[in-house]
DNA sequence: CTTACATCCTGATTGC
DNA sequence: TGCAATCAGGATGTAA
């Protein structure tokens, strides 16, 4: 479910209430989310202090006070909540609370997570850059790396459709099936475009588009298209914003066409037919 | 190395 | 209304 833009306004949204707060407890639920949750994670956590949160694709990361950190992946359907009060015992536990961190404050950090495709674990110290996780991710698409010769030169070489290459953490990291149907609407590329074929121009247009789209939808604090609430438990707004995903059918905000559906890399994609020649 | 595809899960929506 | 099929914002392991 959530894209860059969703982890990044929930790493904003919890870094005032978590920064500086001990982990007094933790409690596992599940275990079996994409990876298991280590039975020593509890113990390395404990009694260590929040000291800053961090963002590195669709991955949060919590600093610790050690110099170790928890790295959290929220998946499809993951949440991560705040929780101030907990009313009863209910509250405490409801459905798919997987993980559950009790701050010194009596506040709590909860991951739920109805499909289990999320992840939490615990990296030592100065190890975070090395997690499998992160060692893998290309570069940040607000980074100067991320420039249109770096795009030219990843997509020279496949044969993939231009989405895919997007949606690759390999390649950029945080896009998803989301803002990679709005980056290439707004690009005017057809999503199943051939990423050899496309000229110099339109790489060096996805390229810019791709942080301009994103830095947008993380000023409306992200997306809700089904599920994701922030820390809050509120919608992000962006999703009134999105000019193709999900419109499939209704006029494009140009030029009037219906919005067309189709299915690329086995994900449905979306664009305007007109638009995007 | 790249690419295609199945797979991990539950829940909401769609269609009959 | 009920029930089954389909789909969902992600990533990975396997096979070719």
């Amino acid at each position: 479910m959530p894209e860059l833009p969703e982890v990044e306004s929930l790493r904003r949204t919890l870094e005032a209430p978590l920064v500086g707060r001990r982990i007094v407890s933790v409690r596992v639920g599940e275990p079996r989310l994409r990876r298991r949750v280590e039975a020593s994670f509890k113990d390395l956590v404990v009694g260590r202090t929040i000291e800053s949160l961090s963002r590195r694709g669709k991955y949060l990361i919590f600093n610790l006070s050690d110099g170790g950190a928890i790295i959290a992946h929220l998946g499809m359907s993951g949440t991560l909540t705040h929780r101030h009060v907990d009313f009863d015992n209910r509250a405490l536990a409801p459905r798919h609370d997987h993980v559950n961190l009790e701050l010194d404050d009596g506040s709590r950090l909860v991951l739920n997570d109805p499909r289990r495709f999320g992840l939490m674990k615990f990296v030592a110290a100065g190890e975070v850059e090395q997690a499998d996780e992160i060692r893998a991710l290309g570069p940040e698409p607000f980074s100067r790396e991320f420039d249109a010769g770096y795009l030219m030169l990843k997509a020279r070489s496949r044969k993939t459709a231009i989405k895919n290459l997007l949606m690759d953490q390999k390649v950029v990291a945080g896009v998803g099936n989301i803002y990679a149907s709005e980056i290439l609407f707004r690009a005017g590329v057809r999503p199943a475009r051939r990423c050899g074929r496309l000229k110099r121009a339109e790489v060096e247009l996805i390229a810019a588009i791709t942080p301009e789209v994103l830095a947008e939808a993380i000023d409306g604090r992200g997306t809700t298209f089904r599920s994701y609430r922030d820390s809050h438990g509120r919608p992000g707004s962006f999703g009134e914003q999105l000019k193709v995903y999900g419109r499939e059918g209704q006029p494009c905000a140009v030029c009037s066409t219906p919005i067309r559906k189709r299915t690329v890399g086995q994900r449905s994609s979306f664009y305007c037919p007109r638009c995007q020649q």
